[in-house]
DNA sequence: TACTTTTCGAGAATAGTTATCAATTACGCA
DNA sequence: TGCGTAATTGATAACTATTCTCGAAAAGTA
């Protein structure tokens, strides 16, 4: 079986378990975003669904992203100096590191800033569902590129 | 003298320790900044200006903004479900506490989240300059709000 | 299949942000 | 202190991301 019709099934099982209603839509906006490691805008997404041949029109995903959003299946990031939202499947805990340059995203698989959760509940009160953690830097391309037009 | 003057005057020192021009409506934005404890968006900054009999437009507001953000004296928390930006003076590192019901941003001064800074350097090889750290969750408010209305 | 409810989609409407550009202001320098 | 130049301001237009609308289509249920 392809690779495609994998991932389209296993976001469609996903789906399921959140007794999410399945529709074509959902499945290829979940499915991308289970799969690419890009961090996609509105745009991209918009794009890739009418990329693959589905159709899809911009309110269905934005409403999709926000149903996802509210059933704790992926987080927005803020993360674009154009003021763009970016979208990002989040199962496993991880942390962004953004090129404030070139707007580029990585990912670094490690926990231990969750565990300030903690903290802030006995802090504030709060009844704490999850945290994000952003760290802004330039990339080494971009330090790079930056280095190169200085000497002049 | 008057708080007021003296917030305005520490502006004023801020901006020349920063090599930024002076100009009256910089002057109030940033010593708003420093003062308020309450993240305000662009349109609360834009009334407490006008309010304060000063004259000023909202292209002045997102410039000036911008401005200070670059220069590292304030952040911008992408905090307000309904889309806002807010803003907040960053000269001591905390991180934000926000109720997902209500808006409402709680401080928590506390630098460990920093620690993952050198982390993410190393890990990625980016030039790290700042971090944020922001926690989802309902406050004591809103916890008895929605358990109360759940009571019926 | 028949029924009910939810979702989709094209475009209109809204609202946050940025661009424009003439008038004003700040400030380094004589 | 006064000039000259470059930067800033502000009213408003333009732009653009997001939400709304509502009839049509599709999903789920039995
Ligand atoms: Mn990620
Ligand atoms: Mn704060
Ligand atoms: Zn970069
Ligand atoms: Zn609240």
């Amino acid at each position: 079986m392809a690779q495609e019709q994998k991932t389209l099934l296993a976001a469609t099982d996903k789906l399921k378990e959140y007794k999410i209603k399945n529709t074509p839509q959902r499945q290829v906006i979940l499915s991308y975003l289970m799969t690419s490691h890009d961090h996609p805008s509105i745009e991209m997404i918009f794009n890739y669904v009418r990329g693959n041949g589905f159709s899809v029109s911009l309110a269905t995903v934005y409403n999709t992203l926000q149903l996802l959003i509210d059933n704790n299946l992926i987080i927005e990031i803020a993360a674009d100096s154009g003021g763009h939202m970016r979208y990002d499947y989040f199962e496993t805990p991880h942390y962004h590191v953004i090129c404030v340059n070139c707007n580029k995203i990585v990912d670094v698989y490690n926990d231990k800033y969750k565990k300030n959760e903690e903290d802030a509940q006995l802090e504030t009160g709060f009844q704490v569902f999850n945290s994000q953690y952003e760290v802004y830097g330039l990339c080494p391309e971009c330090q790079k590129k930056l280095a190169d037009n200085k000497s002049y």
